[in-house]
RNA sequence: GCGAUCGUAGCUCAGCUGGUUAGAGCACUGGUUUGUGGUACCAGGGGUCGUGGGUUCAAGUCCCAUCGGUCGCCCCA
């Protein structure tokens, strides 16, 4: 007997639905909500682009370009790359479309991303993001305003009271060529005392060192020079300005002197939410501020601030799944009432109801199928009901029944 | 990419030191009740024990490989 080999879910992919699709809903329609109330507009751009896009905005050598990336040549010839985030995606959008002329722009969007990483919990190689960007604008009432609309996200999705907003200044681009020289050759000074992984980290991203977790690097980067004597007086009121305004809108913020960013359009303003509930997936939402980064793929020098969360982390993180809510459900017996239901059931889904129909089985197993879906109400619908054109209309949760006339059914049923 | 750990029905698991047709609870299907659910009782379907090799008279149980999950490192949301 041969048979069929299934093929397989690849690696670090997910299927979602239940409880599972309802949280990771949840995150989405809060996203969506939230984002509304801060007047940020709604994005939708290519899940790919030409691999140069990512490639030069992210930095060659950052491993999210240089070995998680899903690249290949399509039918033409030409390299393309699955998105590993949203910025540089949205960047070039602005760049080709000319989008200049609305600046600042205040965007919003949602969807897959790709990485090809190890899996772990909370972690996939398509995994979803929540994205906001502010785009041509150098305030910093831009970055408070992002903040803000990340922290009151949090709260709304109930999930503030574990999650610390840390921050972190880089500085503009001359003050974070100096700290980067003084930090390299802090950390040439001490090359011997250094891990493995940190001896890498000092040529291709020495900021990394600060926040390594290596016991053998803690006392070497806790020693390392403080951004701060190297701020220019711009940096340094551009970073009090960020505080000061997150003061005002009464977001909580800790400072974190060794927070950095891995990919190197960053500059000024970095940070992340942090929880410990996740494991090593510690970072819930994370971003800053990239004025670099639309220059370097060819536009007109234009500032920018943005963040991404994770909807699979944060949707880990929410306390109570929301229940699946349906209205009615229809209990046909009989011929007459399969027909007359369909009528019915349109009748109340037109009302605005969330309705279903059972029409399988016995009429035991048609209540138990209602029952089944959750639903509030069940309206049966027999020979006697079709006579007397009332239906019976039992509550699910009490027991009690009455009888509805069909013309009356999707008020009453609106009002209960 | 590195290290550790786990992998028996849809789900949660049992299966002792290798020994007849692999079990339970939940879920599912049918029935007790061909017009009344959430309780109860009865019955049933569903597993090549992740996969592939090997050791053995005999492997779910031992060995190797491989795939996958989980945890940590790296990196990051």
């Amino acid at each position: 007997m041969a048979r069929i080999d299934t093929p397989n879910r690849i690696r670090g992919t997910q299927d979602i639905l239940g409880e599972d699709e309802r949280r990771f809903a949840r995150v989405v329609d809060g996203f969506d909500r939230v984002r509304r109330l801060y007047c940020f507009d709604r994005v939708e751009i290519p899940v790919f682009e030409a691999t140069a896009v990512f490639a030069r905005s992210l930095g060659e050598t950052t491993d999210v370009v240089s070995k998680e990336m899903y690249t290949f040549e399509d039918r033409g010839g030409d390299s393309v790359t699955l998105r590993p985030e949203f910025t540089a995606g949205i960047a070039r959008a602005f760049i080709t479309n000319g989008w200049q002329q609305h600046a600042p722009m205040k965007l919003a969007t949602h969807g897959p991303v790709f990485r090809y990483e190890r899996p772990q919990k909370g972690r996939y190689r398509q995994f979803h993001q929540i994205d906001a960007e502010i785009i041509g604008a150098a305030e910093p009432a831009a970055d408070v305003e992002l903040l803000t609309l990340a922290d009151q996200l949090l709260d709304e999705l109930g999930i503030a009271d574990g999650v610390t907003l840390q921050l972190n200044t880089l500085g503009d681009a001359e003050t974070r060529e100096a700290w980067r020289a003084a930090l390299v050759e802090h950390f040439n000074a001490h090359r011997d005392e250094l891990s493995e992984d940190s001896l890498d980290r000092l040529e291709r991203n020495p900021l990394r060192i600060l926040d390594s977790k290596d016991p053998r690097d803690r006392p070497i980067a806790d020693s390392a020079p403080d951004i701060d004597q190297f701020l220019t007086p711009e940096a340094s009121d551009f970073f009090a300005a960020v505080t000061g305004g997150l003061d005002a809108a009464g977001v909580a913020w800790t400072r974190n002197s060794r927070l950095v960013r891995g990919l190197d359009y960053y500059r000024h303003t970095a940070f992340e939410f942090v929880t410990d509930r996740l494991g090593a997936q510690g970072t819930v939402l994370a971003g800053g501020r990239y004025d670099g980064l639309i220059e370097s793929l060819g536009g007109n020098p234009t500032a920018g601030v943005g963040w991404a969360a994770g909807i699979e982390r944060l949707a880990m993180l929410l306390d109570e799944p929301a229940a699946k809510s349906v209205d009615a459900v229809v209990v046909p017996l009989g011929d007459a009432a399969a027909t007359r239901a369909q009528g019915i059931l349109a009748e109340l889904r037109r009302a605005g109801l969330a309705a279903d129909m059972a029409f399988k089985g016995n009429m035991k197993k048609r209540m138990a199928k209602a029952d089944a879906l959750g639903a509030r109400y069940a309206v049966i619908l027999g020979d006697d009901e079709i006579a007397k054109g009332e239906a019976g209309v039992k509550n699910l949760a009490t027991g009690e029944q009455q009888p509805v006339a069909f013309d009356a059914l999707a008020k009453a049923l609106n009002a209960a």
